[in-house]
DNA sequence: GTCTATAAGCAGATAGAC
DNA sequence: GTCTATCTGCTTATAGAC
């Protein structure tokens, strides 16, 4: 045994930011332009590094691309909790909303990676959805029925209800360069988060009400 | 003068067909993979055609791609006038909501192209979208306020209402696949759309209602 | 209108020096 | 870990024969 820096088996803190970088660099502009639409090169030239540097980190470019839904998905997964948690349906509505909206604000282009990614047909990544992602669906429909039988909220298609939900909110990702120049400013802000949120929550409520 | 045939000017319905075939093919491939990710190869391959017969037709791969959207923005102006030609509220909602899912359920790919245009910051069309969607949507807006300061329909805030609208419509096209997954079937079918569209006029008109 | 040939460049990936 | 060099294949586009 030796005492040798063991570099490869646990990356110094610069390392890791390195990674970081790409990572981010990488999830800007696979939201963009789709995997096939992106080159090692022009990410690696933002970093100014090599695109062979790339390939030191990740052994391929689909590796790369596969680690960057790792990221998002884990950040997505964990906040989207708030329908199975909450007492009462008024307030899974607002905080499920409000959540999904923050998500949209906050990392845009997480959001899109994964709409480039399903519009695809989810050539990379369909496993994972089917086995993380569907799951939460059905528990969060299970839990709105359970409401419904108690009284406490209509009954409605509540599958749909939360395609409506999802589709809604993740629109200020996707589409946000969109809504902007339909409401002639340069882009999104905090006012225009909150103005969706508050019909968004509004309108699905209202819906539900007995 | 001769009496040459005229090739050049006025193609021939065979020319035509051809042609129709190729921005069909190309209307497909870009909705899955975006611009830079399809090739003029992958798409004449499918038609038995050879890339340099694609670029007789067209002068290069953006006049095809640009061609594509005019096609489908053709096809989806047409339809959707059903909000300022109503007469009352409730029947531009329904209207309005069937016309965009049936444009969802009829032509999912030309929707996707568009998205996916509008993702990338829609750096090939944003002068078309500008002129001629942004001026749809605020007659549209007006056509509310107008019925709102009637007292026919609660006030909203209906650009966000009408943002609304767009994605959870639209949302049948492009996250199509992702649906039928959660759903448990191989893809969508009539009876879907009608769940989906008794929901949002459900869910909208509701929210309208004095 | 369709073909072959070819230009000129960029893609992802690998090998090996340091 | 980072570099240069290189392989192999695919990309859009053009030129010119038929």
């Amino acid at each position: 045994m030796t005492v040798t820096a063991p570099a490869a088996r646990t990356p110094r803190a610069a390392t890791l930011r390195k990674q970081e970088a790409i990572l981010a660099e990488a999830e800007r502009q696979f939201a963009r332009f789709g995997f096939e639409g992106v080159s090692l090169d022009s990410i690696a030239t933002v970093l100014d590094l090599s695109r062979q540097n790339l390939l030191y980190h990740w052994p391929s470019k689909e590796e790369l691309y596969r680690a960057v839904l790792d990221s998002v998905m884990g950040e997505w997964m964990a906040n989207m909790n708030a329908i199975t948690e909450a007492e009462e349906p008024k307030a899974a509505i607002q905080s499920y909303v409000t959540a999904k909206l923050r998500f949209s604000r906050e990392r845009p282009s997480g959001n899109a990676v994964f709409t480039r990614e399903i519009m695809a047909g989810a050539p990379r990544y369909q496993d994972v959805l089917k086995a993380q992602v569907m799951p939460l669906l059905h528990a969060d429909v299970e839990r709105f029925e359970g409401w419904a039988a108690e009284g406490l909220i209509r009954r409605v298609d509540f599958t749909h209800l939360m395609f409506l939900i999802w589709s809604s909110t993740q629109a200020y990702a996707d589409l946000a360069p969109q809504f902007a120049l339909y409401m002639g400013k340069p882009r999104l802000e905090e006012a225009d988060f909150e103005a969706a949120r508050e019909l968004i929550t509004g309108l699905v409520w209202r819906s539900l009400e007995v």
